[in-house]
DNA sequence: CGCCGGACGTTATACGTAACACTTCGCGGT
DNA sequence: ACCGCGAAGTGTTACGTATAACGTCCGGCG
């Protein structure tokens, strides 16, 4: 911003078209009508262009007391999915003239002390990941406009939320597993502190649970290839009889589930079902492919967007959960008796 | 921004506090020593944090001239290399009191008409993605320092680069190919318009091209694994001598690869060796695991930011290449004679 | 005693923009 | 002849902050 020889204000275009500063910001705010004459408003867009006169943002947003720009905090970017989100949420937002800037709660950094002296853009609004939790103090300092995705709607922030189905995703994947026959289950969980994931636990159990002779053992391991696949390495050969089927709170895991069936000899599905989370590319990379539940990335960050414009316009947000869907593929089948 | 009750301004601070405005500044910019007494010093803290004072970022960017906030251009997000350029260059930039603000060129929203319209952020300077060439010409509409990665040096943009050493990594997959002892190759092609992977094909090429008897081939499809697959499936069952190995031009089209082995009835290695270009922890899912070169991403970002930096200050941005490295795994064997 | 300089502040100003309130002028109606 | 009114602008102000320039008090030194 700071150039050598600085750039151009109105001012200056002002003083190359021969009018005020004022009339400057008529005819670019496109206001001038009835205000200016169109010859005049032209020679001053032409003196605009050839000084190559940007406005100055800072002193826009200063003025106008917004920025018609929010931030969206994810917990990191090393999945496909929160870029899904993006996608979604910028799409709306530019539908309705907005900005979505990203913050990345870094990973290496530490705890996001404060967000908004990094991403040092004044804004209008924040949505936020619940898996960013890290963040979350920060925020509620501020007392901007929030949306939360994926958090507990009677919990104590007081701030609107999205939600996907994550509860009914638990209840078709536990049906579809014990319909197959399936008794003995390994989840092999998120090291993530989330409601989405406790809530996923929890629905998981009620339901398995509703059937005779089930059991259900927790691994608990890092959303990464490895950390999953020694995790899930360890559990399956822990003495007791072996689970039949693995279900993973992420692709990924489900990733270092099928390494660690590889290294254990055991063939998918027929000696060991999995199940993941998300659909990423990935899944369909596996061989064989992950049967899953899909969740709609795009969709999720649209929805979050538009709660967020609810907000600032005072109005109510939509409710509703976001429906997912089971995505049925080879690495699920009866067990062997 | 704009609040029911607005909020707290350095003003009702100093009121607070008993006072002037200007002490507040002092005092809350650590500019006091000498200048204010530490008792009150103290006073006017307290008084901030009583009234939950938050600066008005727009007013100091105003005032400043500038806002320590750089912009990372990036083509889209639906691959973890650019979640780790944001990673390197987020770390260098909390060192150095910068903040780092992502724009990913959304798809589906169509060429980005003006990233500065949208990321409202008022920006001290621009890293960009040789990738992300929509956005280019906005880019060079504005005056703002500029930092290309993976950008052709001599290129007429003027502007400083950080390249990594696609070169080298051409070569060194060449000889281990060549060496292990494949004459016919597909080289399946990113479907994407850059200087990177123009060198990576032209190099490529010269070397494969100084051993008599060999031949390349060449597939081009979108980075999606479903596309790769398509592509190289078609390409596999052209007539003609099969290729014998299979070089993607990353990671993802390279899970494409393995699709369409597995729809030939190829097995890989022995029927088929694949490479690819990232080293995602897509690699090491796949079974086998996938010979790759390996980028690291985390540096690119690093040095990237450490570019701007020098731009900014007015130095000379340090030049050389970043190296890279062939990852050999699994997925490369001599081919069945 | 006179005067200097540090400690402790304050006053005033500028950053670039948007918008309110005001002026000037020509012209049509009565 | 006079009023009213719309067109076409201009003058001025405020947004909230950081800082340069300016005061004032007081202890101490020559």
């Amino acid at each position: 911003m700071a150039r050598g020889s600085t750039r151009p204000t109105s001012r200056d275009v002002a003083r190359a078209a021969g009018v005020s500063q004022a009339a400057v910001s008529l005819v670019l705010g496109d206001k001038w009508r009835g205000r200016v004459s169109a010859a005049t408003a032209e020679r001053v867009r032409q003196a605009a262009h050839d000084l190559g006169y940007r406005p100055n943002l800072a002193a826009r947003n200063l003025r106008l007391g917004h920025t018609r720009t929010v931030l969206l905090v994810v917990p990191a970017l090393t999945t496909e999915f929160f870029a899904g989100v993006y996608t979604g949420a910028a799409r709306v937002a530019a539908a309705h003239g907005f900005g979505v800037v990203l913050y990345p709660s870094p990973e290496g950094i530490g705890p996001a002390r404060d967000p908004f002296a990094s991403a040092q853009a004044a804004l209008d609004g924040v949505i936020a990941s619940s898996m960013a939790a890290d963040a979350l103090t920060a925020i509620r300092g501020d007392q901007l406009p929030l949306v939360m995705l994926d958090s507990d709607p009677d919990g104590s922030l007081g701030a609107a939320t999205v939600n996907l189905d994550i509860a009914d995703g638990a209840r078709q994947l536990a049906d579809h597993l014990l319909a197959l026959g399936h008794r003995r289950f390994l989840h092999l969980a998120a090291d993530i502190a989330s409601w989405t994931f406790e809530v996923r636990a929890r629905e998981l159990a009620a339901r398995i649970g509703t059937v005779a002779g089930t059991g259900v053992r927790t691994a608990r391991a890092p959303i990464t290839i490895d950390d999953a696949r020694a995790a899930a390495e360890a559990a399956l050969a822990a003495p007791g009889p072996r689970p039949t089927a693995v279900i993973c709170d992420d692709d990924k895991l489900a990733a270092g589930a099928y390494k660690a069936a590889r290294r254990l000899g055991l063939r998918i599905p027929d000696d060991l079902s999995v199940t993941g989370l998300d659909d990423l590319a990935l899944a369909t990379a596996l061989d064989p492919e992950l049967t899953t539940i899909r969740l709609d990335a795009e969709l999720f960050g649209e929805r979050g967007m538009l709660a967020l414009l609810a907000v600032l316009e005072g109005r109510e947000p939509d409710g509703g959960d976001i429906p997912v869907e089971l995505v049925v593929r080879g690495s699920t089948a009866a067990p062997r008796s």
